[in-house]
DNA sequence: ATGTAATACATCGTATCACGAAGTATTACA
DNA sequence: TGTAATACTTCGTGATACGATGTATTACAT
């Protein structure tokens, strides 16, 4: 998919694939690949800035003798799922005045 | 709308304000107003870069003794707007992902 | 006549963000 | 013994939306 597509997603799509059942940053990568991909890089940049705005909390959990970052969603990252679908209108506004066919005269 | 959102929508969203009739800068932005705001700044970015992209030609036509830029789409920027219906399938897949309600089991 | 809004385009600097590259470390399996 | 998978981290870069600012003309109101 396209880079810029990708920037109004991937923040959403993270905490959506949290949101039934904590997580940790492998896992979410696989679990959103049949969706949308992104590196490594690029998910932890994300779980990172999830953190410092509040939409996620993390733990630590040793699993196997290593610690994983396990990664739990809040109140105002439910809420951030609520507000995009409020915004998704706006984007369908704009989706449908893109495909809309010229009008012959 | 979310500046994050935007960013794949706003290309593709001028080609669509030219692609059934010429236009230049300041029209286009009082075109796209109902469906995406956008600054001069931002547009003028936008202009040049489809441009450079061969999405669109320019033209300068005089208009009560001023010049007016008018944009041109051309077969690639028709063709872009293509690409964006087939890549909003994917787009789609990646809502329905996120608005899916917990299976409550 | 004077001021203000609208029209029209351009440039510069900045902040945000996705991503590739590279690194560290362990476990599993061939 | 080596290779893949698991798991997380840091660094640098390029793309891009946008505010601020500037230039210049036309239109209209005070």
């Amino acid at each position: 998919m396209d880079t810029q597509l990708k920037r109004g997603l991937l923040e959403i799509c993270v905490l959506a694939t949290i949101k039934n059942e904590d997580s940790y940053g492998y896992k979410i990568i696989k679990d959103m690949k049949p969706y949308i991909e992104l590196s490594e890089s690029t998910l932890y940049t994300i779980l990172k800035r999830l953190e410092t705005t509040k939409m996620l909390t993390v733990q630590s959990v040793e699993h196997n003798g290593r610690l994983r970052k396990y990664y739990h969603i809040t109140k105002a990252g439910l809420q951030r799922i609520e507000d995009f679908k409020s915004e998704w209108k706006e984007v369908i506004a704009v989706y449908q005045f893109v495909i809309k066919e010229d009008e012959h005269d």
